[in-house]
This record gives C-alpha cells, structure tokens and sequence, in this order.
RNA sequence: GGAGGGGUGCCCGAGUGGCCAAAGGGGGCAGACUGUAAAUCUGUUGGCGCAGCCUUCGGUGGUUCGAAUCCAUCCCCCUCCA
C-alpha cells in the first residue's frame, strides 16, 4: 500500500512539514495516533473544515488513528492566528451549545468505533487549570522573545493583541502535550495558520517530555485568486443542511472556477488522482462535466448519496431542463396567502425570496426577476391562478438563483 | 494613571453646522458577453405605503430653526510615557 505521506502529497494537502523524512518513514512504518483540532466558533462545521476532515479520513484509511479535539477550553480565549483583529469573546454557553453541534458532525465523518478514532474535548483539562501551577509547569518553558517573532502574531503585533489571546499558542502546545501523554499523540496537523502553534507544541513535547513529536500542516483552501474558499455573499459555505441546503451546497462546487477544479477534486473527493488529472483536462467547456462530477462526491461525502442524487436532479431540471423539479428548493404556500399577496414582489418578499422590496423592486427594474421563464417587466405583476402550472411557480433571480413555489 | 489620535453604511475610507442616506474603493446584486466558468464593460447597492416619509455616522444627554459635523458625559480601540 502506498505511503499515506505520498498520497497527501500527491493531492496537494501539504504545505510544510516539521521533519519530512521522519514523518514519511513513521507513517510508512507504524500506525500513528494524530490530532487536529476544531474551535467551536460556530454553531456548524464549514467547508474550511472539511479538508481537514478529508485529510483525517485518508489517514484513518491507511490506518492511522484520528484523534479530533473540540476547542471547547481554547474557544474560550479565541485563536489569534491568522487575523487582524480581535477575537469577540464568546460566551461559555455558546461554546458548550457549538462544541455539542460540532461533535455530532464530527462523528458521522470518522468511524469512531472500537477506537479507531477518538473525540476529545479540551474544555476537560483546560478549564480547571490552576493559573501558577500552569505558569510554573508549562509557561517557563516558553519564551516572549521567541514567541514574539511567530509569524502568527506579526499584524497583531502592529495592530493590537490582547494577553489573553496571546496565551492561545501555550494552550494549544498544553492540548499537544496532553494527547501525547493520555494517548501518545506524536503528529499534530492543522491548516498552515496553525504552523506557529503546533511548532509550539512540538518543542513543548520535546522539553517536557524529551521526546520527539511532529507537525505537518496543509494548504488552505483559497480560489485561484486568492480568496479564502467556502464564502459566499451569504457567508459560509456550513456542513449543516440546515444552513446550507445540500442544492445550495452542491452549487457551490458546481460553479467552482474552472482554475479551481482539480484543487478541489484532488482535496475533497476520494477520486483517485488519474481520474483527477483526466477531469481536470478536459478542455474548454467540457471541464463542466468535471464540475459536476465534484458537486456530486463532495455533496455525497458530506451530505450523503441520497442528498447528493436529489441536489444534482434539481440542478439537472434548472439548467439541463430534464430532471426532478421536486428536488429544486421550494416553499409552500396556502391558496389563500397565495391570493393575499397577489403583487409578485409582496410574494416573493413574504416568502424571503428577497431580502426587500426595495431589492425586490430594483431587481424588476434591472430585469432580474422571471416567473416560469418570463421576465417580470413591472412591479405592478399581479399573479393569478393562471400563473400556476400544476400548482406551482418557478421564480428565477438573475442567471442561476432558483425557487419553486408550491401553493397547496 | 498621564499626553495625543481615533470609533462613519457589509468592509476599507472621505466628510468637520444645512447642498449628506453621506465622496471614493472593495465586496455584493443585476444586465451584456459566455460554458450554471474566468476576464471585461454597464447599472445598482438602508428601509417603507418611494416625486414623500422613516431609521442610520460608538452610547446617552444637550446647544441650534437645523448636527455625522458643536458641547457634556460614558464606553471601546490605537500610539507614546509610567
């Protein structure tokens, strides 16, 4: 079987690695206890956590044994890393509630049973720390001057860091420390913002402990120019499908940039990477077929077949024009709000279809707005019962934005 | 604790008594072109019963016919000093 270190290597997962030698003969030799960590600074896992997921799945697959932390004692001093600006402190109650959502996520990616994987949650060994006794074991063996010259605490140092926030990366090297000591967790992996922290970590084990531990971290996932991927205009792209409809989710990924593609097929789908390469050649406009092929496996891998199937029939009776218009996002009315709201704008406003009436209103004026294919040309568009076809309405906003109205 | 600078719409950032729902840029949305792509160009971007009205410029209170702009006070951030 081939070098887990190769496979993530091939797909583009890693971006730097403490010892890379090391790390690859380990990983070739042995099976390896590994961390990542999830702060649960929302109520849902993201699309930014999932290549981290992606990454615990291949090496669960290759035998490795996965071990997910749930920040919910560093969700309490929030992660400077990677921002220019201060964290908002976050309640304690919100974290337990978000560190509660992220378990229950986390644990439909990974097979947790008998030990193959295990879910920790540092508010367990955190929270009651004593302060001096904290200071006294771990915190002498950090230094201020070092810590100074992180990369991770460069644009804060320009434009505020609070002691608290400061503290993160000692927490994050005593969650290491602890993973090594309770399960001898040796590999920390995160995304590369995470670099500084988990190099931390890996020092601290080292004096501590005087054993060798080791880090790898993995590329973020950004677009082609740049941009932090998974934001969209109405924020992030959420694993929850109560967030982000798995339609909405699959659309996502199936109007990716053509630049993107075989980054995001090679990161987020099990796709073997031959057939990564072919799709991601395809010339011209037949790399779409590449794009539906990763809508549908990161749709199936994170929502499931079934999900998956519906979402990419709805898009195929949007766009290809056959297809099951059941699946297409829909809202359900009564006849009689239906007759209520007769104004096109009033109805589409009701049903939150627009933010606005203004919006609505300028989208009219913009001939953005169609109803069953036809253009709206007026605000005063009244609608009738011979606007239903079979008891429903398909309302299009701009080229892509569906939504089927179902009056019952 | 002392001295100075600052908090403006989704973000950055102009504005220092009426011409300000507030320049400019970014982002978003829509249109054209396309391949449900990118780039480009154009329009648009607080709300509403939209020739008008309402709510917005850190919070509160005041001055004024009139305040984002002036005064008082409070909160927060930054820089230097301690």
């Amino acid at each position: 079987m081939a070098n887990v270190f190769d496979v993530l290597k091939e797909r583009g997962y890693i971006a730097q690695v403490t010892h890379e030698e090391e790390v690859r003969e380990l990983l070739g030799r042995e099976p390896v206890t590994f961390y990542i960590g999830f702060d649960p600074t929302a109520d849902s896992l993201h699309v930014g956590h999932f290549i981290q997921i992606m990454v615990m799945a291949h090496m669960q697959r290759a035998g490795h044994r996965p071990i997910a932390l749930i920040g919910g004692g560093t969700a309490m001093v929030g992660d400077p890393s990677g921002r220019t600006d201060m964290r908002e402190m976050m309640a304690p109650e919100t974290i337990a509630r978000n560190a509660e959502a992220f378990k229950k996520q986390l644990s439909r990616f990974l097979d947790f049973s008998e030990g193959k994987a295990i879910m920790v949650n540092n508010a367990d060994w955190l929270l009651n720390l004593n302060y001096v006794k904290f200071l006294r074991e771990i915190g002498i063996h950090f230094s201020v001057n070092r810590m100074l010259t992180a990369e991770c605490f460069k644009t804060r140092l320009e434009r505020g860091l609070s002691f608290l926030e400061f503290n993160y990366m000692l927490m994050q090297s005593y969650d290491f420390l602890e993973l090594y000591r309770r399960y001898g967790c040796r590999l920390q992996l995160g995304g590369d913002d995470q670099w500084s922290n988990i190099l931390a970590g890996v020092d601290l084990i080292r004096r501590v402990e005087g054993a060798e531990a080791y880090g790898l971290t993995f590329a973020l996932l950004t677009t082609s120019d740049g941009q932090k991927m998974g934001k969209t205009r109405a924020g992030a792209v959420w694993l929850d499908p109560n967030k982000t409809s798995p339609y909405d989710f699959y659309q996502y990924w199936r109007n990716i940039a053509d630049a993107d593609v075989k980054k995001c097929l090679a990161l987020l789908t099990f796709l073997p990477m031959e057939e990564v390469n072919r799709l991601a050649s395809l010339p011209g406009e037949k790399i779409n077929e590449a794009k539906k092929v990763l809508a549908y496996e990161v749709t199936k891998n994170v929502h499931g077949e079934e999900e998956a199937r519906k979402a990419q029939a709805a898009a195929e009776a949007l766009f290809g024009g056959a297809g099951d218009m059941n699946a297409v996002p829909t809202t359900e009315i009564t006849l009689e709000e239906y007759r209520q709201n007769s104004n096109v704008i009033d109805l589409l406003y009701k049903i939150g279809f627009i933010p606005s009436k203004g919006e609505g209103r300028r989208l009219v004026a913009q001939g953005g707005l169609y109803i069953n294919g036809e253009r709206v040309d007026s605000i005063e568009r009244q609608l009738t019962q011979q606007d239903l076809k079979d008891g429903s309405l398909l309302v299009r906003k701009g080229k892509k934005t569906y939504h089927r109205i179902v009056v019952r």
